[in-house]
DNA sequence: GTTCGCATGTAAGTAGTTACATGATTAA
DNA sequence: TTAATCATGTAACTACTTACATGCGAAC
């Protein structure tokens, strides 16, 4: 189960609340991993009775009328972090709807086929542009999680921890390229059988 | 929830049984939507009740001993598969094990690293084959879900339904080669950090 | 005084996995 | 006779989603 290494990850950087941590995951472009706030509350508990994170409560506000909790590594949980880097998992099965809804497009009309293409750029288009902007941040190093790590790791590292993540969000853009690529592609395809039908219907 | 319609997509070709049905999500290139056999024969008795399909009993083998279950499509449940292909859907969301842990890299060893890197490399050279394996049968409509296929469709509609489809698993040739290409840039990366070291550490 | 952002959760439900269980038919 | 393939399921569990619920503090 990834969400808990995504959690101990991002925990690595330091202590964090788990509003906090939640942000890291929908708000910013590190959001390789997505989980909504309730799951991470649940797992956050769950980290900490398996004893791999300690939480310590703080005030919220000068009236301490409520609190929070920021959590932090245990020396378990690094060690867990390690071992999870290293192991080799079996690769992620397909789940891919528009793929699968795009084999399918013979059933609906040419329109619609279109708007589906176009949403798939436009999306993917977006996501594009996002994770250039946040390799670009890594490179030039002035992401906060990225300084929070840096100012935690010895100075002879901080070349490999920045050129990995500017690897794996490359990747990103990468597929993100690819699958507007696919995109218009398909709306050329569109075109194409369009011109075909209509010749063969009216030929000359 | 795309496994419902992952099932009545391949009925459209016509009757089939749950166990068919299964050999066409992990046996064959079919399966961009993975599912195992529980939840294949959960769903098509959803599926069933919800009257989107109905079942035939058959013998199995000529002693009827046993019986297997033929599903094929009704009216609503052809209906919702237009529905569903029309249905413009919010973007998925992105959850990466591979690229959450190559964040992260910084934390194993070279070997390691290397390692996870030809792994990832091996796994999509492979799907990548396949599915460009896939693609010629398409072309040369030698596939046996596309046969029962065209066999029910009006000649008129053959070439959109093999093109949306050679389209589709084209997209899944491009992606699997943007991730072995990725990889073995992840490599080159590991030997030029591994040598921006050694000098550093012995200068000359 | 009310809206926005901070902050934390529960509860109910759906989707998906893994292990267990059974039994028929076919080909070597 | 034994192994492979056909064929269908249940049960327990984990992962994830959605809706609901609460309350503080700051700024306008």
């Amino acid at each position: 189960m990834s969400l808990s290494h995504a959690l101990l990850a991002l925990l690595d950087a330091g202590e964090m609340t788990g509003y906090e941590l939640a942000k890291q995951f929908d708000q910013s472009a590190d959001r390789v991993w997505h989980a909504t706030h309730p799951q991470i509350y649940t797992e956050l508990r769950r980290l900490e009775s398996a004893g791999l994170v300690t939480a310590r409560e703080l005030p919220r506000g000068p009236k301490a009328k409520a609190v929070k909790r920021a959590y932090a590594l245990t020396e378990a949980g690094s060690a867990e972090l390690l071992r999870w880097v290293a192991e080799i998992e079996p690769p992620q099965r397909v789940r891919d709807v528009a793929c699968l809804k795009a084999t399918y497009f013979e059933y609906a009309d040419p329109g619609t086929v279109r708007r589906q293409f176009e949403s798939h750029r436009d999306h993917f288009r977006e996501q594009q542009q996002r994770w250039e902007r946040h390799v670009e941040q890594l490179r030039t190093r002035r992401t906060e999680l990225l300084s929070r790590r840096l100012a935690v790791a010895p100075q002879e590292d901080h070349e490999t921890i920045v050129a990995y993540k500017v690897h794996a969000y490359q990747g990103l853009v990468e597929r993100a390229r690819t699958e507007v690529a696919w995109a218009e592609r398909g709306l050329a395809l569109v075109d194409e059988l369009e011109a075909q039908r209509r010749s063969r219907r009216a030929p000359r």
